[in-house]
DNA sequence: CGGGATCCTTTCGGATACTG
DNA sequence: CAGTATCCGAAAGGATCCCG
């Protein structure tokens, strides 16, 4: 894990990060994020993170994604240097999926908002339920 | 800072924190996750996370979000428990918004995938482009 | 087996106009 | 000031059929 990523900027600085310090329109942490925040990419990673799978693999370890976003997941994660592809010439051909450092390099961080999810879910679903039953 | 967030599990076991352990359908954990994957979600929790702001000054310190968009985003987040909204009875009237304990225990790892994107950008950039020239 | 192509529905998000 | 209401285009995502 990168202890890079393990030193805490200042509040502003984090905020400035987003907002690329003023070019809202194109600002890099919102574009490579972005790219992370599908339905299924983050899924993908935290799979692929475990050991390499197979194309069909993949579909049965998800059983509720479609055959078309699992396609399009993963080249989106490809395009982004994540995921890496390799097709072994068999017959039929089968085409292995496995991270690439940069995608092992984003578990750490994901892994922690993921944890932070699974302890706060709760909360979270109070707190709707509290909201909800308020504006009835 | 939760030190519970840092204690990390196995690759095994975060991805089946993702799956909600076999109810794919309906994994809590990706529930969460999708509240804040948002276009504008996280962004105004950065934001809100330096100080409480009102409701123009979220419009002036964000300009490229929509009315709607700035309205709604605060109402989903507000939803969820994260942020707290108060009306001051002035007139005009004047609305502030401000996170909760819940929203506030989600700056640190929402920070950590900040801080990745911000370090790692350049290289998602170069993988693109490497990406898009292969292709042609 | 690992997709591509097509069609369709749903959701996201922007623009504009109006209001207490 | 802080929204609501409405309309619309764009994009995400699912279902189905087909192919080497």
């Amino acid at each position: 894990m990168d202890s890079k990523i393990f030193n805490l900027k200042s509040k502003l600085e984090v905020y400035k990060a987003m907002t690329g310090g003023g070019n809202f329109g194109d600002c890099p942490v919102r574009d490579v994020i972005q790219g992370i925040n599908g339905k299924w990419s983050s899924l993908l990673v935290m799979a692929l993170a475990e050991r390499p799978y197979r194309f069909g693999e993949l579909r049965r370890l998800v059983p509720d994604i479609s055959q078309r976003m699992l396609t399009q997941t993963l080249y989106d994660l490809q395009r982004d240097g994540y995921v890496h592809r390799e097709v072994f010439p068999t017959k039929p051909p089968s085409v292995e999926y496995s991270l690439t450092d940069l995608g092992r390099s984003m578990f750490a961080p994901l892994q922690l908002l993921i944890q932070w999810a699974e302890l706060n879910h709760d909360a979270v679903r109070e707190a709707r339920a509290a909201f909800d039953n308020a504006q009835a």
